[in-house]
DNA sequence: TTCTCTGAAATAGCAAGGAT
DNA sequence: ATCCTTGCTATTTCAGAGAA
């Protein structure tokens, strides 16, 4: 059997295809580092963990997913030319919104809760890249949650003179008045971290005289104090996002943010949203990423469809699911 | 069409402390 | 100094109904 030129150029194609992934899939499992020698000098050349061997394919498809959405978005930060100032906005609104700061006698900690692993790859790749402190992200057993925590006294320290009070639930008023000073972009970027952390998405759906309609609802934090809703209001508005200020009564002197209004999700919406690859964790559309679900809702915002169901498969249909997502990331990082 | 109120239930956010 | 685990409950979040 003679072998044609073709077929070699198909051959050839085809290792070289295989090749790149391969390359391209080392490379971004050892993303963080890669990424953050961007920042430091000692960059080392570092080789895959040989456990990699062993792991199932889809552990490490969602491992490269969850990497690739952090470093993308980090990424994307350093060509926009932010500086340590600014990462340090983001930072503190991460804090802000969905951690903690301890400083007990001798301990100096800085914590970041959430169920979200992209939040917490972002956490910790912001943790190296202002204080070169890699922080842990421990799952916390039987509750699909997780924990990062960075020990550094530094980062206590200056979270502290930016923020005098953390820890809203023991009474205390955490500020973003450093994120408001910040560039545009910061303020942008600050604004889509805190939303990722705290924020909410959802839809509500009221009876019509021929079936039902869906309506949207995108809000920011449930009990947060009335200081603290106020800045966040400001940070809002400030970047185009109108919200309302609204009150549980059950719980007073804290508030949450909310909205109904298309073009208010319009503008969130062209401001990039959500951080890329974050997903909703409970509820009817768990697990789908937050920006398809967003995406979604305006798009069947105002139609009227039979039944709640009917509304429902349709919002799932216009969001592919998380795993569909995952897959055409990949696809388009194997294949170009 | 948007906003407000509130129930209900699960859990997410701490905080503390032991281990390394 | 750092890492990891665990317990507790006030908070968080979804969701539905109705008001504006």
């Amino acid at each position: 059997m003679r072998i044609r030129p073709k077929d070699i150029r198909a051959m050839i194609g085809i290792a070289m295809v295989l090749a790149g992934a391969l390359s391209l899939a080392f490379t971004s499992l050892t993303m963080e580092e890669s990424l953050l020698d961007v920042c430091s000098a000692d960059s080392t050349a570092r080789t895959p963990n040989a456990l990699l061997t062993y792991l199932p394919l889809n552990y490490i498809a969602i491992a490269l997913g969850v990497a690739s959405y952090s470093r993308d978005y980090l990424d994307r930060l350093i060509e926009k030319r932010f500086k340590a100032r600014d990462l340090k906005r983001l930072f503190l609104g991460a804090v802000v919104a969905g951690g903690s700061v301890h400083f007990n006698g001798k301990k100096y900690c800085v914590r970041y809760y959430g169920k979200d692993a992209v939040m917490h790859s972002v956490f910790r790749n912001l943790a190296y890249m202002i204080y070169y402190v890699r922080p842990s992200t421990v799952e916390v057993k039987s509750r699909r949650s997780y924990v990062t925590q960075l020990y550094s006294k530094e980062a206590v320290r200056e979270l502290l003179e930016l923020s005098p009070e953390f820890g809203s639930r023991s009474g205390g008023a955490p500020s973003i008045s450093f994120i408001l000073e910040g560039k545009a972009e910061a303020q942008v970027e600050a604004a889509r971290i805190i939303m990722s952390t705290s924020g909410w998405l959802t839809c509500t759906f009221s009876r019509r005289l021929n079936g039902m309609a869906a309506y949207p609802r995108l809000g920011l934090g449930s009990v947060t104090p009335l200081s603290l809703n106020a800045q966040y209001k400001d940070l809002m508005d400030g970047i185009g996002v109108k919200m309302n200020v609204a009150q549980d009564r059950r719980y007073t002197n804290s508030g949450y943010l909310h909205t109904s209004e298309l073009c208010s999700i319009d503008a969130f919406r062209e401001k990039g949203g959500f951080v890329e690859g974050t997903l909703v964790k409970r509820g009817a559309f768990s697990g789908i990423e937050k920006n398809e679900l967003m995406n979604a809702i305006c798009s069947v915002s105002r139609r009227v469809e039979g039944s709640k169901d009917e509304l429902l498969s349709l919002l799932r249909e216009y969001s592919s699911s998380a795993e569909e997502n995952l897959q055409m990331y990949m696809n388009r990082i194997m294949l170009g």
